[in-house]
RNA sequence: GCGGGUGUGGUGGAAUUGGUAGACGCGCUGGAUUCAAAAUCCAGUUUCCUUUGGAAGUGCGAGUUCGAGUCUCGCCACCCGCACCA
């Protein structure tokens, strides 16, 4: 008997793939189309774990819709700009356009190496040119809009090197290479107006019923909708006004203070030259810009000393902090503070020994005080004049009813998402298409048929900032209107940017003249499976939701909603390694001991095993898919990732496991090796009868089916390998002997080969060729599955005494009461469970459960 | 801090969505085969007990129900996101 030759079995069939061109897609009005993505990757140099697990997830669905009859598109492509690449160039003195296209040739060869069903006539890389140049005409159509505007924003910005911080690069309010602490920059900006989808974004939530509902909720929460009431306070010896936004006006009378954000406008006028301000201000701008941060620095203020009048209670003052934890984004960037009934106030009032005044009463608590937890809870008013012993829902339309007859605010809606700051201070981006009139300084679109503005490629990363900037010639150009000196826009787009309108370009991707075709988009668009890291669950989904909107908005395609079916899958994690002077180690250098400790292959010194996290390089506990694939082949990897975890749950890398995969891989092989005499021909008739192994063989043959048809439609890969399992330990513990026996020996093969096509498409292959098929199984549909063959007419069901299950019965299927009575009452284990006590009631769920109740 | 999620044997996980907890694997134990090993095959494997039987058991603590891994409430632990990482 020949083993099975992996490598040059899989190379086969993927060679022959290509060469047929099997999974070049074309829109075809007459089939029904199924797009499938799985989230490009940032060409990092080699593929990664979660790659192999997110391709390998997304051609399951790929290779089943094919099998099922759709007209599948399944792209691959590269989100090519991005940081890691400067910060290689900076490392090592490479150019970030170099080491980015020789990445993306390495990881395709490891991608093509894993026998993925896709069309690679598609592939796109975002950072090439004739990629750019459409959203640079999209960004113009933007402006054009009122989509994109220019507004100030700050940024993180480091003293030393001179340069724009991303969060990731800040690291305990210092800068990662300079170890300066951060300052906040502000900076004038390009923003998209994501706001103004505000409530269309909200609202199409409800439409993505094949999105998971935590990602819905996520979103729903990101974007923040809230009822509320914005408010002016009268200053104290002063013309101005606060203009306060609160969602708690039922609250107004335990106010005890109002607090404005840093950079409010007001915020200088009333504080600046007061005592102990600078110092302030130094103490809150040396907290970094993401909210995570923010949230989690220590609640402080400064007092103005400024008052403001309470709109309600005569002669009540109230102070103006000025606080870092309002957001300027957030609201009217002004709060009024009810310490009794808001946490972060609380904390605040307590620091500053303002008054906590309840005036919010739960129900059975009607002498309630307030130490250390505000309560939130639902109640009456109370302390409050004329709003006493409303509900808080009344007490807040009465406040805001009084307040808009005052002509003092009105009620509105606020939402806590901001605009989408799209500008980044770097070289390897896409260069946003405007440049400034050196005379005026106006901002002046680049035209259409200037496009694309290109990088340059002689760059230096020798000294810090944005080498566009430093660039001796490239900023300096003309004003297309005027022809006078004008000076290039800097800054590049964030690369979030590229991400957001990639699906569609896969439909059209060597179009020229246009982003997409809109026939072509409207044919294939929305994506119909979208795979992806929940990583991902807000930002990157919710600004291509937006970002789809905007371009059907400027006539691009008809698409509201680019992805109507969304999988999220869990991280990959694996044990790290730690020696004696706390240097992380490889996992391939660890030797376990018998004893099961560890040491280091080379040095022999002991080493200690740490708790699985996310595989990152940083910690070194990564395993290169390559060396997976170069041992154990392309089908054995795709089946480890998908067998033991559900793919949505956190996955932890473990060597055993694709061992164990590979094991299965030859077992398969040579279970059909074994038994190919006596094989009938295709599709040949059987009329006589079957022996009880065939038609039990039979049952599970055609259960298996629709089992793993209902398991891929749910993405529960696990189950699926264990059905196919199944299916293949009945095969091997099969003897046939007669006719019907091979005949529903044929039948097990065929319908397990289909099934496990999606999952281990080589072996699958060849499996489909040695049972004696000469067309392909890639072009094979997915079987049907004999009704009659599905249950079977007896039931084996548990019976409780007292809800506790005491023994099993066999009955018919849909038998009755009357039945199963008899048969579980006349068991031994049920007699003895039930001993001397009296039977009370008996429950019957037919096919179910028996419980009797005894007492 | 805020928002979202997860928790079941030694281990990854399954459980018809309120109805026989532990499918299918990994590991381990014993056996067969072998000069030996690898590979392969067979058997066993939740825990505990007074073992032809019985009890307990799904992170912890309550509750609803004839019946709870599944529903409700309150905790604990871990993971993800927080707008310039992708």
């Amino acid at each position: 008997m020949t083993r099975y030759n992996i490598k040059e079995t899989e190379e086969k069939w993927r060679n022959y793939w290509e060469d047929q061109k099997c999974f070049e897609a074309t829109p075809n009005k007459d089939k029904e189309k199924y797009y499938v993505l799985e989230m490009f990757p940032y060409p990092s140099g080699r593929i990664h774990v979660g790659h192999v697990r997110n391709y390998a997830l997304g051609d399951v669905v790929a290779r089943y819709k094919r099998a099922k009859g759709f007209n599948v598109l399944h792209p691959m492509g590269w989100d090519a700009f991005g940081l890691p690449a400067e910060n290689a160039a900076i490392d090592n003195n490479r150019h970030p356009g170099e080491w980015t296209y020789e990445n993306i040739a390495a990881m395709r060869v490891q991608l093509k190496a894993m026998g993925l069903s896709l069309d690679w006539s598609k592939e796109l890389a975002t950072c090439h040119p004739q990629y750019y140049r459409h959203e640079q005409k999209m960004f113009l159509d933007f402006l054009k809009k009122g989509i994109a505007y220019r507004k100030e924003a700050i940024v993180n910005w480091d003293p030393v090197e001179n340069t724009v911080l991303a969060n990731e690069q800040v690291v305990d309010g210092k800068g990662w290479r300079s170890g300066a602490p951060v300052e906040r920059k502000k900076l004038n900006q390009w923003s998209l107006k994501i706001t103004d989808y505000a409530e269309d974004l909200l609202e199409g939530l409800d439409t993505l019923d094949r999105w998971p509902e935590k990602v819905r909720t996520m979103q729903s929460n990101w974007i923040g909708k809230s009822q509320g009431l914005q408010f002016k306070w009268d200053l104290v010896g002063s013309d101005e006004q606060i203009d306060v936004y609160t969602t708690r006006p039922d609250t107004i009378f335990g106010a005890s203070f109002v607090g404005l954000a840093l950079d409010h406008p007001l915020t200088e006028k009333l504080a600046s030259g007061k005592d102990g301000f600078d110092r302030f201000k130094s103490q809150c701008e040396a907290v970094g810009t993401s909210e995570a941060a923010i949230e989690q620095a220590e609640k402080i203020g400064f007092d103005t000393g400024h008052k403001v009048k309470h709109p309600f209670i005569e002669g009540l003052e109230l102070p103006v902090y000025i606080a870092n934890f309002i957001l300027m984004d957030y609201g009217t960037g002004a709060i009024f503070a009810c310490p009794a009934h808001d946490q972060r106030d609380l904390d605040f009032a307590r620091k500053y020994n303002l008054d906590v005044k309840p005036v919010v009463l739960p129900e059975n608590e009607p002498n309630l005080t307030i130490e250390s937890v505000a309560y939130t809870g639902e109640g009456k008013i109370a302390n409050s004049e004329f709003l006493n012993g409303l509900s808080i829902e009344d007490a807040k339309s009465e406040i805001i009813k009084r307040i808009e007859d005052m002509g003092r605010g009105q009620g509105t809606t606020n939402y806590r998402l901001r605009d989408w700051g799209i500008s980044r201070q770097r070289y390897w981006g896409c260069p946003i298409p405007v440049v400034y009139r050196d005379s005026d300084g106006a901002c002046i679109p680049v035209p259409e048929d200037q496009l694309p503005v290109e990088l340059p490629e002689d760059v230096s990363f020798d000294k810090p900032g944005n080498p566009l900037d430093h660039h001796p010639t490239w900023k300096y150009t003309t004003c297309p209107e005027t022809g006078e000196p004008a000076t290039r826009e800097t800054d590049t787009f964030d690369t979030f940017f590229e991400s957001s309108w990639y699906f569609a370009r896969y439909c059209d991707p060597r179009n020229e003249s246009e982003a997409f075709d809109a026939d072509k988009a409207n044919y294939w668009t929305p994506v119909d499976q979208y795979i992806g890291g929940v990583e991902h669950a807000v930002l990157h989904l919710l600004y291509s939701r937006f970002f789809t909107r905007a371009l059907s908005d400027c006539g691009y395609l008809k698409t509201k909603e680019p992805f109507s079916g969304l999988y999220t899958q869990g991280m990959v994690g694996h044990v790290t390694y730690k020696d004696e002077d706390d240097k992380w180690v490889y996992p391939k250098d660890v030797v376990k001991n018998d004893d099961g400790t560890f040491t280091h292959a080379q040095t022999g010194k002991p080493v200690a095993q740490g708790k699985p996290i996310k595989m990152s390089k940083s910690k070194k506990n990564v395993i290169d898919p390559q060396d997976i694939l170069d041992t154990y082949g392309a089908d054995a990897a795709r089946m480890f990732v998908l067998s033991d975890s559900p793919p949505g749950r956190d996955f932890e890398w473990s060597e055993n496991g694709v061992d164990g995969a590979w094991k299965y891989i030859n077992k398969l092989y040579r279970i059909v090796s074994e038994r190919l005499d006596n094989l009938p021909e295709i599709d040949a008739e059987y009329s006589g009868t079957f022996s009880d192994g065939a038609t039990k063989l039979r049952q599970k043959s055609h259960q298996t089916i629709l089992a793993i048809a209902e398991d891929i439609e749910a993405f529960h890969m696990n189950k699926m390998v264990a059905r196919i399992r199944e299916l293949s330990n009945m095969i091997e513990a099969f003897k046939a002997s007669d006719a019907g026996d091979f005949w529903a020996l044929r039948e097990a093969f065929e319908i397990m080969t289909i099934c496990m096509n999606p999952m281990i498409p080589h072996l699958a292959e060849e499996i489909w060729k040695m049972i004696g098929h000469s067309t392909p199984l890639v072009d094979t549909s997915w079987p049907t599955a004999d009704e009659t063959l599905l249950t079977s007419d007896t039931i084996d069901l548990g019976v409780q005494v007292n809800g506790k299950v005491k023994a099993t019965i066999t009955l018919p299927k849909d038998a009755d009461q009357s039945v199963a009575q008899e048969v579980a009452l006349a068991n031994d284990h049920v007699i003895r469970a039930m001993a001397d006590k009296t039977m009370r009631k008996f429950i019957y769920v037919p096919n179910r459960i028996v419980n009797i109740v005894v007492g």
